[in-house]
DNA sequence: CAAGAATGGAACGGTTCCGAAACGTTTCTA
DNA sequence: TAGAAACGTTTCGGAACCGTTCCATTCTTG
């Protein structure tokens, strides 16, 4: 693979990625859902609704709803911070952790065959 | 950038590209979405709703109602199969065109900085 | 201690998407 | 030529998501 990549290898990539996403029955996260996933499980904690929020250019409930919707699927977890009792601190979990490594499993291959 | 993508890597390509999309104001396209777009401009001709379910792993209608919503923003658009009426071609368009070539760009240069 | 700020979440109405089923049009076939 | 098949679309009820607004709890500050 070229460094860096090539428009058509750019767009191959995205293409072969979310064709593989969407013909396998898991519900696939929204790009939101996803780039805040991303982003707990790669920038150093603490990660509370608000700073995601700001990170994002997105209001407080769309973090809160996309924290519902990805706490069901057990990719993160909540918890009530005991020193400032107003913030929630987002937590990483042993599903999510697994998830984004399929991820990333995905894509490095997917680049592979480039 | 290594051949192939790290983990790391992988992730946080997919973390900056997303973290793009959401943050600008243009409506971001669902995953779906993405991938019919890409197979469309990707792909040879012709394309048609039939095919792409197949090749998807999903139904005619959602087919249909992301051609419907990615024809209103001018992405992609539809024309009669004179030679087979039931057919319906689906057709790349310039603003398909230099929107794909801007998701390129953004992931060429994202991937740069890695 | 009282007033204000900050945080996360709930409520609301509107939009979009989903799968399943039915439909209209066109072509094939027996 | 009549009936079956293929194709894309529409409709339906249900679910998810959106932005805005408002609220309860908690902390800070004068």
């Amino acid at each position: 693979m070229p460094y860096p990549l090539s428009t058509a290898q750019a767009l191959h990539l995205w293409h072969d990625v979310g064709l593989t996403q969407v013909k396998d029955d898991e519900p696939d996260l929204s790009v939101r859902q996803m780039t805040i996933l991303l982003s707990i499980y790669l920038e150093s904690p603490p990660h509370t609704v608000r700073g995601l929020a700001a990170k994002l250019h997105v209001s407080k409930p769309v973090i809160t709803r996309a924290l519902d919707a990805m706490g069901k699927l057990d990719l993160v977890s909540r918890r009530r911070d005991e020193e400032d009792r107003r913030n929630v601190l987002i937590q990483r979990t042993v599903g999510g952790s697994l998830y984004l490594e399929r991820l990333a499993d995905l894509v490095s291959a997917t680049s592979e065959r480039l």
